[in-house]
DNA sequence: GCATGATGC
DNA sequence: AGCATCATGC
């Protein structure tokens, strides 16, 4: 592919909701031209350029080659100026043939599990909807947060934990608070997870399988995150349940195209939190990586100070916890929260993880400082995001940026590593004329459908992609998995 | 169209 | 708490 200003635009800036040409000839060029959609209408105005006057065409849309030449040249020269040229030329418009791939190519699923699912799903609901009906001692409208706020903290007299901009907050913290009060909490919880496997998961994804394919073609969005990630829509197949049991069941329906073939999941162990250790050459977590420690049960034992050995499953999980917050951008607020602690507590547990992680510290610092005075921070492939947040004089706000400067350096360099994997990973398939395919990405894991007489080729084509994407100064290790459908690949 | 609450990394 | 998408109510 030669160019593709859409995605040039965003590679100079993510943060823009759209990429028409006529906004790019605005910003680029000063040039006024019209949005295609003036041109020919939308919904039931819509009209086909071949039903509209030549001389309208020409003289509109007409103009979009030339328009389209010169942003496209201009965007060029900003690569250039930002060093952005590799991260455009050599990950991103590479990458677009191995998404329209993975599209055109989709994901087989099993329909009539699927169906039987969404029954089986609509038996459980009936009946936690009449337990909660009884519990409650009327019927209401499960659904609405403020029915049901009435029936909780009115009808019930529940104590109002948190409250909305509109009422009462009923969502799953606030539930979970309350679980030990009132058997009707755990019901609500129970028949929101059912809900939500049945509309979204069962009905959502029965609604998107082309009956031609049998199959489910997803669009993945190489322009909306303001990171560098990919998203998915129509379905949205990077957050299937997996967590709870019940959801997870949804894998099930994944399945191969046919049965010569198998599925392979590869995942990045651990890869925002290596590329922490890399960006901040912080010599004691680059260590535990070297030696292959568990990172969790080795901050613990950093943060505690006491030997590996001697950390608790409680003391790992709130290592654990605090390594998610150094990922985030961390607050003594977030953390304390999060670990139902005091302020106070949560701050001495963030201290004594910069103290002995101190270039991390220095890292968070510095990043910020960077922010502030560029305007904006980069990822390891130099990809930007612009902050104005940095600037502004409310505190929240103000914060707000300080946490994006911290986390987008690592979130997205995670995502150029995985977009540099995935290019070498489906050019390498195509260049062997192998008969896997590529079919889906969710953020850290690589989803292939293999070829069963390819598989142990396959295997490692995948495994050493990821794996060799980037030399860091951590190794990047890759857990590969595979299965007979997408529940099996665990 | 916005708010809420579910799901994922 | 960083980044997303989807269904539902109002």
């Amino acid at each position: 592919m030669a160019f593709d200003t859409m995605i040039g635009a965003y590679i100079i800036n993510s943060s823009k909701d759209t990429y028409t040409i006529s906004e790019l000839a605005q910003e680029y060029l000063n040039l006024n031209v019209k949005a295609v959609e003036e041109l020919t209408g939308k919904g039931k105005n819509f009209t086909l350029y071949r039903d509209m006057q030549p001389d309208v065409l020409s003289k509109t849309v007409g103009i979009y080659p030339y328009v389209i030449n010169k942003v496209s040249r201009k965007i060029d020269g900003l690569f250039k100026e930002n060093n952005q040229e590799q991260l455009y030329y050599d990950i991103e418009l590479p990458l677009v043939r191995a998404l329209a791939d993975m599209e055109y190519y989709g994901f087989k699923v099993n329909v009539n599990a699927l169906v039987e699912f969404s029954k089986e799903l609509q038996e459980k609901i009936d009946v936690v909807t009449k337990e909660i009906y009884t519990l409650a001692g009327e019927e209401f409208n499960i659904n609405s947060p403020k029915q049901l706020g009435v029936i909780l903290f009115e009808k019930l007299g529940l104590p109002v934990i948190k409250k909305t901009k509109t009422g009462y907050s009923t969502d799953a913290e606030v539930l979970d608070e309350l679980s030990d009060r009132h058997e009707i909490v755990e019901k609500i919880l129970e028949y929101r997870q059912l809900v939500k496997l049945k509309s979204t998961y069962a009905e959502g994804l029965l609604a998107v399988i082309n009956p031609h394919t049998g199959k489910i073609h997803s669009s993945f969005n190489q322009t909306v995150t303001v990171t560098g990630r990919i998203s998915s829509t129509e379905p949205n197949l990077q957050n299937i349940p997996i967590k709870l049991e019940m959801g997870r069941k949804v894998r099930k329906v994944f399945i191969p195209s046919n049965e010569n073939y198998q599925l392979l999941d590869a995942d990045y162990s651990q890869i925002e939190l290596r590329v922490l250790a890399h960006i901040t050459d912080d010599e004691n977590m680059i260590n535990a990586f070297l030696n292959n420690e568990d990172i969790h049960t080795s901050t613990a034992a950093s943060v505690f100070g006491i030997p590996k050995e001697e950390v608790t499953p409680i003391m790992r999980s709130r290592a654990k916890a605090v390594n998610f917050g150094i990922v985030y951008g961390i607050g003594d607020f977030s953390l304390a929260k999060d670990l139902k602690i005091s302020r106070k507590e949560a701050r001495m547990y963030i201290d004594s993880y910069l103290d002995r992680y101190p270039n991390v510290k220095r890292y968070m610092h510095d990043i910020v400082e960077e922010g502030k005075e560029k305007g904006f921070v980069t990822t390891m492939f130099k990809r930007r995001r612009y902050l104005p947040e940095l600037k502004s004089r409310n505190f929240n706000i103000r914060s707000f940026g300080e946490r994006i400067a911290m986390n987008t350096p690592i979130q997205g360099s995670a995502a150029d590593i995985i977009k540099i994997a995935m290019v070498k990973v489906h050019g390498e398939l195509k260049k062997r004329k192998l008969k896997s395919r590529l079919i889906l990405q969710v953020h850290d894991e690589l989803i292939v459908e293999v070829f069963k007489e390819e598989k142990e080729e396959v295997e490692k084509i995948l495994s050493e992609g990821m794996q060799n994407a980037v030399s860091l100064k951590v190794p990047l290790v890759v857990e590969v998995k595979s299965g007979n459908n997408w529940y099996e690949t665990k």
